[in-house]
DNA sequence: GCAAAAGTGTTAACAGTACACCCATGT
DNA sequence: ACATGGGTGTACTGTTAACACTTTTGC
């Protein structure tokens, strides 16, 4: 009963990256912040399968990396970001996913703060934007021309999430492979990594006034917040700086930083 | 660029399962309540690498498969236990950790209600006893001849778990692979479970008492807890019975049921 | 001055903690 | 009767939610 692993068939397995960013849109007037706006890191593919259309950042694993380092790398290959912490999400394997063969997707999430360092030419800041309806949820990315990409993701019975058009090779929504359910899961995931603030952290620079943070709650959960109370509930996890944020036509805001705690993901 | 998945190497994908469950220890005296013990299902090997080791129950994915169908049915061939659902818990891919060559594990982990009906001969429910320490965990299974496993696993400064001896093919702790490793990861997912009480339910049968429940958050926080205060917070989540469990040396007790909500798990 | 945002204070409802007390049972 | 666990009440404390109010700025 030893396992020889050279007389079974082995799958590829390949590592896709869920990237989150928050970039600012512009002000309405010299008074009014800007909001922040939720992207997601997309690539346009140039080869087959699904040549043209969008999909995650990711690649194939090697046996000199492990399935996290072969993630970190492409990413900071697309993106030169690196050094931030990737979270598991999901693994998938169902045979048919990929036109190519046997290949499962070992799927990883993250945020990182927005820069325009892009690196890799047929990558892009794609905004999202995300509905939970009735029995299915609803994914709808905007590149920066403006084109939509739609996508809708539905639950079965056994609460998992899967592709409406599973059994297509060419699935009916705009993104290649399975892609939409994995951004699907990694924005779920996202809203329920918010009850404590160190997810909303990494979207912002070191120092921040307590606004933007909120405003990534808010972006985040799709609703308004009191100021007063979230103030209060966030105040134990930030400390203040000497630095003021001055410049637009209301009192100046004190910025703040994250406090120091041992396990902060 | 296109990828010829013939034209790379490829990896072996295993799935390994980390299963818990209750037993109740023999009773003191007709008035004492027994409490239960945490157990995690175990096999001995009987093959090399690590021949007469105990090690995670799990098997390699084919192609017919999702890992998680493969998972589930290597647990069912070894347990008679079917119909459970499974949560990842981690991809173990570092090469070397198997010394048959480039293996992957996809972890997982569950919960099954007790049950004697271990149907692999090899395999066995082993007592567990886990203690955080300064700076690393403590591990300690017991097999039912009383014969006691120990391993100790570490944390690296990235607070990733890491096993001490990562880098000798046979681990100094008494478990095959880096099951310690894994079984410590579940153990600290299993905690952070119960602020919700959907994992504590399945360790029990449908109908339970209020105590036999909150014995199970006793044996898994390691710590006991105020009845008064764990009825009030609990009783939201369950419903009366009209079933009364009679038999002990004082007043009988209520039998509960979980009440049904949308969203399980 | 004014609009916008920064920031504080107040209240009531609610949840969490600790502890005291009574109830029902098998031997 | 009595030890043991089942079950309730209560007082205290901390957290959350809603809303009213004051402060500070650029134009």
């Amino acid at each position: 009963m030893t396992y020889d692993i050279s007389e079974y068939d082995r799958p590829s397995v390949a590592a896709d990256i869920v990237v989150f960013t928050a970039r600012k849109t512009s002000r309405e007037s010299y008074r009014h912040l800007s909001a922040p706006e939720l992207s997601v890191l997309l690539i346009k593919r140039k080869e087959p399968p699904f040549m043209d259309m969008i999909s995650l950042p990711g690649g194939f694993c090697c046996r000199e990396e492990t399935i996290e380092e072969t993630a970190e790398r492409k990413l900071c290959e697309k993106t030169g970001v690196s050094d931030i912490p990737l979270s598991l999400l999901c693994n998938l394997s169902k045979f048919g996913r990929d036109p190519r063969g046997w290949i499962i997707s070992c799927c990883y999430w993250t945020i990182a703060e927005y820069s325009d360092t892009v690196t890799d030419k047929n990558a892009q800041w794609y905004n999202v934007k995300f509905e939970e309806k009735e029995n299915h949820y609803s994914l709808v990315l905007t590149d920066n021309d403006g084109n939509e990409y739609r996508s809708e993701v539905m639950l079965n019975n056994k609460n998992e999430l899967y592709n409406q058009y599973e059994k297509a090779y060419i699935p009916k929504t705009s993104l290649a492979f399975d892609h939409a359910e994995i951004i699907v899961r990694a924005l779920l995931r996202l809203r329920n990594s918010l009850d404590k603030p160190f997810a909303a952290f990494r979207f912002l620079p070191e120092e921040f006034t307590l606004t933007e943070l909120q405003q990534i709650y808010e972006m985040i959960l799709g609703k308004k917040l009191l100021m007063a109370n979230f103030r209060r509930k966030i105040l134990q996890y930030v400390e203040e700086t000497d630095e003021i944020e001055r410049g637009a036509g209301h009192r100046p805001s004190k910025l703040y930083r994250k406090k120091n705690s041992e396990n902060d993901f």
